[in-house]
DNA sequence: CTCGGCATAGAAAGCGCTTACTATCAGCGT
DNA sequence: ACGCTGATAGTAAGCGCTTTCTATGCCGAG
């Protein structure tokens, strides 16, 4: 149906070479044939097939990026920045969603190195079971040995396999936002975690551990959810009766949860609880009071890793490049004056 | 580098036509002679080359996704129901961000096309000009015909094209709100509207004018921002002087950029000025007050448009499929009592 | 026994493109 | 004049897979 490469040439008059070159601009084609060439293209509304390009090629103009969560602003703005890039080296960005599921990232990581992609991009936290890690490595070292490049944008690279990283500091982040609630004069400070087993949510409670642990203060007043706002509400409903005056989540969309639930059992934030949050979501300063929180750069973190999937930007030196972690001080956390 | 077909016959001693059929899976090949392929495959991590898959078999894995912003939970809760349906058929799902821009729209359609994709399905509102809608047109037609399907998923089809819409009651929807807000009470209503000559805003902003039309009120206070939060910050600065009692924002974003505004100016909502939004994004529960919005159901949408773009689903009868919208009454839009 | 028919397996012809490698033909120096 | 060089164009060999068509056994029926 589609119109070929040889209906173009036979059109205009010329081989299928030709064609080609003129296609791919790599070789000389005389002024008076390019013209020709181009003329018949337009006349056929030839479109290139993709694949059989990339079949002869050996190359594709595809990039894959995968993600847990696309409709969770965490990802969607890493996935946007990635895309960005690609968009701008002339490659498509296909982004994946996991939905948190393991098998599920195994599945579209084979997926995209079926379809002979020329990068990938792994963002966010990852699980952390030995199986699963030694399951990644290995799909990482046969893309790798196919050429295709493999870059980690938040998470950081399984064992026996280097690859580049595009590194954010959520321990230190996490740190300096226990830090900023200590030095609120808070003493008694509960923590919801994200899932267990997540390297974000790891480095997270490390991080804030280790500043109450300067503090000589009790770390045992933690729980989990799963980074959604919803395990934040039950969390705070679970946390309600606890004696602390402070409650720092994994991440925003938990701390909302935290608030929504404070707010509908007529606790006050932060006159009666202090809460804080972790990314820096845009709707962080919509929310009454607004957000004391840590903002991480996930836009350029994950444009960087876009340019090095795409080809565009080599890595050399140290294979890990950290991100810094900003403080953002807002309304809900407040100054414990008894 | 990878193994290839040919390999993998080689090493299991039978055919290249043999192993193929094991992967397929649709012609007869007896037990013993697929166990030896079977291993043979393990043996050598053998990965199927899409793009040879694709150009023998002229059919592609692949469905592509149109968004205007996957940042944006509107577009990212379409795309992800979208994916959601394309993986369960087994499809990997392309999502492309045109960032608003038609060209990009038209660059990632062609670039769909190019890659021979299934299915694309086109979400969000579209740009009204007519020569954008041709563009658009030439290439849905060129896609039909070559048979990929193409889907609408919330917005109109453009002239001439006969392609599946999965259409949400924009015009329904906003006139509902609307006339909630007029039944409580308020008499001068500022609509700040999305951005002029997209089919979203022009229908949204259709259902607004007509329930003020039922009740013969002052059509005249409209502004237009762009759905971004930051334009709903400043139609809100722009509208603080004008003498009305109610904000209604076309969409939750501007909603809360009206709200975040109308704060920072000390003029409480609701009490001094109702704001209502439109879209019901998970974040429109959190904004103090909550915020009164109509709820489209987005996710139902694009899977049912996922499903037609993989051909789960068949079209049958008439093309456009009306989802409808639901208004949510919370706290955002108070009666008036003078 | 021999033959039609069935279940399997292989041979080989592409799918639409890229890219060596080869051919052609000016214009050039000697 | 003659071979050379350089600029263009064509030829054809795949890229890795699917699939049609063609074997090859093997069965039971006649």
């Amino acid at each position: 149906m589609a119109a070929t490469l040889a209906d173009v040439a036979a059109r205009a008059g010329v081989s299928t070479a030709t064609v080609s070159r003129v296609l791919n601009g790599n070789y000389p084609v005389s002024a008076v044939t390019r013209e020709r060439v181009h003329r018949a293209l337009g006349e056929l509304d030839y479109v290139v097939n993709g694949p059989a390009r990339a079949l002869a090629a050996a190359t594709s103009e595809v990039i894959g990026v995968i993600v847990n969560d696309v409709s969770d602003p965490f990802f969607s703005i890493q996935a946007s920045g990635t895309q960005w890039e690609a968009a701008s080296a002339d490659l498509l960005a296909v982004i994946c969603n996991t939905a948190g599921s393991p098998s599920d990232e195994l599945k579209y990581i084979s997926m995209l190195l079926r379809q002979r992609v020329r990068g990938v991009v792994l963002t966010g936290g990852t699980r952390e079971e030995p199986e699963h890690l030694r399951a990644i490595a290995k799909l990482i070292s046969q893309a790798l040995s196919a050429g295709t490049a493999v870059v980690m944008c938040g998470r950081p690279a399984p064992p026996d396999v280097d690859v580049p990283c595009v590194a954010f500091d959520n321990e230190g982040g996490a740190r300096a936002l226990t830090r900023h609630v200590i030095t609120m004069g808070h003493k008694r400070i509960a923590y919801v975690a994200g899932p267990a087993g997540n390297s974000t949510t790891t480095a997270r409670l490390k991080g804030h551990l280790s500043a109450l642990d300067e503090h000589g203060l009790d770390k045992s007043v933690v729980v989990h959810g799963d980074f959604s706002r919803a395990s934040g509400f039950d969390a705070a409903m679970e946390l309600i009766g606890a004696d602390v005056t402070a409650i720092v989540a994994g991440n925003d969309l938990m701390a909302l949860g935290v608030i929504a639930a404070l707010r509908q059992r007529g606790v006050q934030v932060p006159r009666d609880i202090s809460v804080a949050g972790f990314d820096d979501l845009p709707s962080a300063v919509d929310v009454v009071p607004a957000l004391t929180t840590v903002r991480l750069p996930l836009d350029q973190g994950a444009r960087r890793a876009g340019r090095i999937a795409s080809g565009v930007e080599a890595v050399t030196g140290p294979t890990t490049l950290w991100m810094p972690a900003e403080l953002m001080v807002r309304d809900s956390v407040a100054r414990l004056t008894e």
